[in-house]
DNA sequence: ACTACTCATTTGTACATACAAGCCTAGAAT
DNA sequence: ATTCTAGGCTTGTATGTACAAATGAGTAGT
């Protein structure tokens, strides 16, 4: 069955949920080439263009909560494409070698993906949703 | 910071999946009243209406794998909500007396969430949303 | 200098969901 | 009848995320 076609297809709580659940699962096809879930990568991205970001501000800009971001970071560690430093109370985030060298397939990742989901929806009618949905999500407290 | 605000507010991937942990968010409270998370009320409110439905329609209906489903319906079991019936090679899920005395109060929070989104959007562009975010959900196969 | 307080981060634990493999039961093929 | 197959459901396990409590390091009050 179809999400339009559901007894729920009227409910925020419906559309939004069922709509994250295709869209992650989009994603994590697209970014399988690098062998992350689309949450690592984009954590990987900021820190790539940003080194020595600390994970409060990938919260802030990933929209999720620091103990995600300390869980994201650690297996990025493990996999050596980061590394931490702690300098006083805050902590400091580096890409590694590695990391580094991972770039531009990072990049066409997020191309891949892009691509994908453009060629279901008119572009600007994609862009006016995603814009619409980040200014619910504000308003959501 | 604001998703408006983020380096990704552009993203299909961080808007979907920013809009739907809010909006979750504001589902679970909605639904403290009744102590049930808002997948599981929305699972109890289809069995209320269609007594004897099975789990594959339920899985339909709210766009939720099979196994997902199983899961729901064991904590309503617990909870003494609904008990199921095998027949044959399929269930049946009914809903029990405690679960019918329930429905006043799940139509109340199922009204309350929709008040509480709604005085964020107006009416007519949240419609529009939903109806776009289903759709596009559709989409993605 | 001692205490209290705050902030950034981490840890333990929990929730929502899914995938893949397994288990029954019903019906089909022989 | 016996075996094969398919459908519907369940189970083991894994992922993504968050909350609440714990840690640790600066900072202010006295």
């Amino acid at each position: 069955m179809k999400a339009t076609e559901s007894k729920y297809n009227q409910c925020l709580y419906f559309a939004a949920n069922t709509l994250a659940r295709k869209v992650e699962k989009l994603a994590l096809e697209s970014w399988k080439p690098v062998d992350l879930s689309p949450s690592h990568a984009y954590l990987l991205m900021m820190v790539l263009e940003q080194p020595g970001l600390q994970p409060c501000c990938l919260a802030d800009h990933l929209q999720l909560s620091p103990s995600t971001i300390t869980r994201l970071i650690e297996k990025l560690e493990e996999k050596q494409l980061v590394s931490r430093s702690t300098e006083g109370k805050m902590t400091l985030v580096y890409p590694s070698e590695k990391g580094m060298a991972l770039l531009p397939a990072l990049k066409e990742c997020s191309k891949d993906f892009h691509n994908s989901s453009c060629c279901l929806i008119d572009k600007e009618e994609r862009e006016n949703m995603v814009a619409n949905m980040c200014n619910l999500a504000d308003k959501l407290h």
